[in-house]
DNA sequence: ATTTGTAGTTACCCAATAGTAACCAGAATA
DNA sequence: TATTCTGGTTACTATTGGGTAACTACAAAT
């Protein structure tokens, strides 16, 4: 899931790319945001992700500490999400993205829809 | 290559990221930067990238309007790329992605190694 | 006694991605 | 005549990614 290659280059660019540089981190910052988010939320918001794919995110971004993780010791089990200082000073750019994306991009004609 | 689900999305930001948000992108529209360049200054520049995936990525960033590609009918042939609008804007976005880990960057512990 | 709920983990398997090597055109150069 | 040069493409293989289903713990509710 995390190539090597990009994590341990000694150009800082390649490494920030090897940590951010995937299609679903973006989307897990964004939908964290400033709250806090709970597992099995983060799991119904976020479309097409499954549980296995969303635990091996989140632990790599609770390793390159964009994420903090607090886990209750309580039975069921409940594990709260939020962003870390760094994680959040990276939501300004996901804005610029979204900025930039809504200025630039193609829009794809969308697909014919039987609606009954 | 490029996951139907991200692009077809009905939500902008997962379409954003359906088109940029890969290792690859950022690190070929870096290195292009505002200049003109050839297909083999690309593919010798950037570390360990095949023809391969060098030439799936520079068609997938063209169809998304963020390159501009000029074959001259020549031979040997040579093949020019350089960023559109829309790739030249998102240059701003890789800075601050750079500023942003050059601030929060943990500095991976440099490996052991043996210099002679 | 059985079901429900949470946040995972594990095993298994198929699909997608990426690496490698060989090959192409055809003009210029040795 | 053989080699070099460029920007690819193709076939084949290896590696990885990701989906699915089953399973865990244990308390509380039915």
């Amino acid at each position: 899931m995390r190539d090597e290659r990009f994590c341990a280059s000694n150009c800082p660019f390649t490494r920030a790319i090897g940590t951010i540089g995937n299609k679903w981190k973006p989307i897990i910052i964004n939908v964290i945001g400033v709250r806090t988010i709970r597992f099995g939320q983060l799991d119904s918001i976020i479309p097409h992700i499954s549980r296995k794919v969303l635990t091996e995110q989140l632990k790599e971004l609770e390793e390159d500490g964009l994420l903090e993780r607090l886990a209750y010791k309580e039975l069921p089990p409940r594990v709260e999400y939020k962003l870390s200082e760094k994680g959040l000073a990276f939501l300004p750019i996901l804005d610029n993205i979204k900025e930039w994306n809504a200025k630039y991009e193609i829009v794809p004609i969308p697909e014919e829809t039987d609606y009954k």
